[in-house]
DNA sequence: TAGATTGTTAATCGATTAACAATC
DNA sequence: TAGATTGTTAATCGATTAACAATC
């Protein structure tokens, strides 16, 4: 059955499935099964039907999905079956660390421009890419049409450097300042703060 | 009112409210209500009540929260009254970047030692560290006795890292591969995974 | 005192699980 | 055909919200 109103939470599984089997692809599986998919991400097969089941039939009774199959449809569903550009604002040790990583090829992601309020740092090459002036924002993500962009400025910086990405018509936003950030509701955020993700787990040492 | 299993979403907000809160009290400010936090963090007043209530009477009525006595004891609640040694493994972009990350000061994380199983890194000194050997996991984690470990190193070698890990004893994992990784329950697991988090963004676009 | 805001209850809403007919 | 596994329903479980008496 095709449901019209997604719970976010099912929609911040998904990811987790095509990560999952992607690997098994990777690893030259062919098919799995709710079961077995279950145990690789540690969620109940009944929740992982439930959850591939709102968007459609895609599996086999008896012999369960085609990993192929699903991944298209997955990759169909969060509409990274296509390449999108991202601006990186901040050009720190986590801003090096994610302008170098290899992990968005094949994810669906590319980095499109790095931007650095600092003016020691515009100019600076990494990889591929110049550091540009965060004078620059608005003008070269609107020409670009950017809606992604990845936040890695000091906490007292990343609230109006957001305003000005969101002005610029960016529409998802991964913080990765320990803030947390005011925004429209026509926007998301994703939050990386290595400490608040430690403090979830203390509580239980 | 004191209830005794606290529900692990319940226990996963409470960072986001110490993080809203100590940036409060940098601010200068002394006291707070659940509908000005609320609004700092995204969450109805009502639901922070009721979280915060589920571990003691901290506030008073008519004139909210002392903002630094719930700091104390959210501190205190989520056991980041403390600093705990961290240990990370995988000395590549990103191990470098949380090894000079200035973010885990006053959180309640100190990174203790760092390892990496390529020998062409070992010895590598890294801000006051030196890059240890993979091999001596193990026998470090246990004499030391950390109980917290990040993860950066390839999705390949997680799974067995992770197990030599938790065999030395830690209890918490921050795991920024790419990939789920299967543990004991005793055990917990934080993800950090840029291009999971950007793809819970890209079905709203 | 009057106003503000908590802690808590009950009602509502939403998510998960268990079970099984359908069917590959 | 026999066995396996889906998609879906109904039951259960859990989380959120609204409302308000208590009280600072």
């Amino acid at each position: 059955m095709k449901a019209d109103k997604i719970p976010d939470i099912i929609v911040g599984r998904l990811p987790v499935y095509l990560r999952a089997l992607q690997r098994m692809a990777d690893n030259g599986l062919k098919t799995t099964s709710s079961q077995e998919l279950g145990e690789h991400v540690g969620i109940s097969a009944a929740q992982i039907r439930k959850d591939i089941s709102q968007f459609g039939d895609f599996g086999k009774q008896g012999t369960g999905y085609s990993i192929a199959y699903l991944l298209d449809k997955l990759r169909e569903i969060l509409k990274v079956d296509r390449i999108w550009d991202v601006a990186l604002v901040g050009a720190g040790d986590m801003g090096h660390a994610l302008a170098n990583y290899q992990g968005f090829e094949n994810r669906g992601f590319r980095i499109a421009m790095i931007f650095d309020a600092d003016s020691t740092k515009v100019g600076e090459k990494i990889g591929e890419f110049v550091v540009e002036d965060a004078e620059k924002i608005a003008e070269k993500i609107k020409s670009a049409g950017i809606k992604i962009a990845m936040l890695t400025v000091p906490a007292s910086a990343a609230q109006s450097v957001a305003d000005k990405l969101i002005q610029a018509g960016v529409r998802a936003i991964l913080n990765y300042a320990p803030i947390s950030l005011t925004v429209p509701n026509n926007v998301k955020v994703q939050y990386i703060d290595p400490s608040t993700h430690l403090q979830r787990m203390t509580y239980y040492l």
